[in-house]
DNA sequence: CTGAAAGCGCTTACAG
DNA sequence: CTGAAAGCGCTTACAG
């Protein structure tokens, strides 16, 4: 009966008598349409499907808030397809989980190198929007930080608290070197300063940890930026579990103001960004493809230091002047070069 | 054409010329099926959707990876529906976002009262599972923990290692106080100890701050169990910048086994619960449901103590046997009575 | 083994 | 304003 789609639907031209019946039947029978069935017949996709590495870790999660938020204004289900570690044989199966599906469009968290390869593996014509950025694969609409900008301001920043030289612990970056190993590089070449060489972690504060004991028993290490906060946290701890001093002995900056960062011991110098609002590019990216047709643009979204108090001046060698009102020359080491 | 259905749907009875055209036909063109027909004409839905107020929070967000897990193994696929804070209004609109869909089931997070809301505006007939417990709401089954033995246990802990009572920070808890906290009243009146008056936080180590700066200022606190790591991160944040000592003036105990609880200083001691195994578990549920129809159940998972760095004895007032060898006395206070 | 036929539950023109 | 008719793209029996 079309009249029950024209009421539920709210097209105009239905009388008062009929409308009340259709919607006292509705109330009474608990009446839902059937989804699949109007998707089928409208053409209509409000399904946007979300391919990640991960879940819970905090630069995805809240990346994903985003999405879901702007999502679900604009009347749009997100749906998650994780791609667990593994060959391509699980990014082929988490692309056919999702083709499976009435599938408006997709947006790939593009922070890995299984990011990168979703994104190839996805076929044309579907629309697809990326979080993050890899430089392999096509042309699609990125929201992105600027992490080079963002990697070569923390490193001026130590720089310019007059550390000799800035060490540093990386994310993996999807393929190549992320943009903040990159910014950090090309600060420390602009400033004619050595370049130590960096330190491999993934995501998780573990791999923080063991980098920061390396670092420990490194001589001239007086500064560490970090690619992300979780691997600060694992590279305080491991330092100060090494008997030194942040920030006496060792500032140590991260990357993305995660929400235990203020709370810290010591509180979290580190480059805020905004991964929800991130996230929310990104949908509007893509509810743009599937209105008007595919139009790759990019949009670098703000970053900027946030001061605490894991970062200050590196040590002195003489009582001269110390930061903070900190015991200076316990352990101190040399400062390279 | 029904042979390529079949061919596509590895049924047995087509020829091996055809089946080759067909798979050539396929790769060409590239064609997928159209999901929204399919579902239509099987009636098999592979949408599980989950209803939750918050995608990044510790326990929500791995509860979730769990219910991803298991979802991707079984074929299905999961959608986030969000609530937001606010009237009834949202929970109507995300139970109407998610009925516009073709689902096969919903799981709710039922860890506030957004969830607990949720549930009971969801219609009959429809396959629902819940993670985590109120007291409120219709008949289904749950995954969940024993908060009540679990806080318990933390709190004979605790009061094992002498302390005269035990302070407590609490979750929210759906509708009426949580497991957790339920679970310290009835252990603190075992022991005949005094139930101090519980200080309400939300999830937030934010909210754990302000608790604990209260706290920092009533006498006689010596514990603190706290609703969840996060919380107690903040409580020893607060205590710490407060001039008290964790655990040499206050232990403090927190839920869950955070990944940053070990890096935390001093490392949190935590009741640990498997929240990847919960939405797991929350899935098995439902799929169950989708097979055989309606069976409530409940599984109460384990949890267990992980003592770390964040608990000892109370402060002595003499100077015999401190624990871990702490300076003893500096801002000692009474014991409670 | 392989097509023609019917039908899943809706919505969209189309006649009344 | 309101029904009968057609069709969205598949799959499932059903005849060849």
């Amino acid at each position: 009966m079309p009249t029950v789609s024209r009421v539920l639907k709210g097209s105009p031209p239905v009388s008062q008598r009929k409308r009340d019946r259709v919607l006292a039947a509705v109330q009474e029978l608990g009446y839902r349409p059937n989804g699949a069935a109007r998707m089928l017949v409208t053409g209509r996709r409000t399904i946007v499907s979300v391919i990640t590495s991960n879940t819970t870790r905090f630069g995805y999660a809240t990346s994903i808030q985003g999405i879901e938020e702007a999502a679900r204004t604009a009347g749009l289900l997100v749906a998650i397809t994780v791609i667990d570690p593994g060959g391509e044989d699980e990014v082929a199966a988490a692309v056919d989980l999702v083709l499976g599906q009435p599938v408006a469009g997709v947006i790939v968290l593009d922070f890995d190198p299984q990011g990168t390869r979703a994104i190839e593996a996805l076929p044309e014509g579907l629309p697809v929007a990326a979080v993050g950025s890899s430089d392999v694969g096509r042309e699609i609409p990125r929201a992105l930080f600027d992490d080079r900008l963002g990697g070569r301001q923390a490193t001026q920043y130590l720089l310019g608290l007059g550390h000799a030289t800035v060490h540093h612990v990386s994310v993996p970056g999807s393929g190549r070197p992320s943009g903040r190993t990159l910014g950090w590089r090309s600060a420390l070449e602009s400033a004619g300063a050595v370049v130590p060489e960096t330190l491999e972690a993934d995501w998780t504060s573990q791999s923080g940890y063991e980098a920061g004991l390396v670092l420990a028993r490194t001589p001239g290490v007086t500064a560490v930026l970090c690619g992300n906060d979780e691997i600060a946290f694992g590279v305080i701890k491991a330092l100060q579990v090494s008997g030194l001093r942040i920030p006496q002995d060792v500032s140590v900056v991260g990357f993305d103001d995660h929400p235990l960062a203020a709370l810290w011991t010591p509180p979290l110098t580190t480059m805020g960004q905004d991964f929800v609002e991130l996230g929310r590019t990104a949908l509007a990216f893509l509810v743009e493809q599937l209105d008007e047709g595919p139009g790759p643009q990019t949009s670098p979204s703000t970053i900027h230091l946030i001061e605490r108090e894991s970062s200050g001046p590196p040590p002195a060698r003489s009582v001269t002047g110390p930061a903070r009102g900190a015991r200076v020359g316990r352990r101190a080491r040399p400062r390279p070069r």
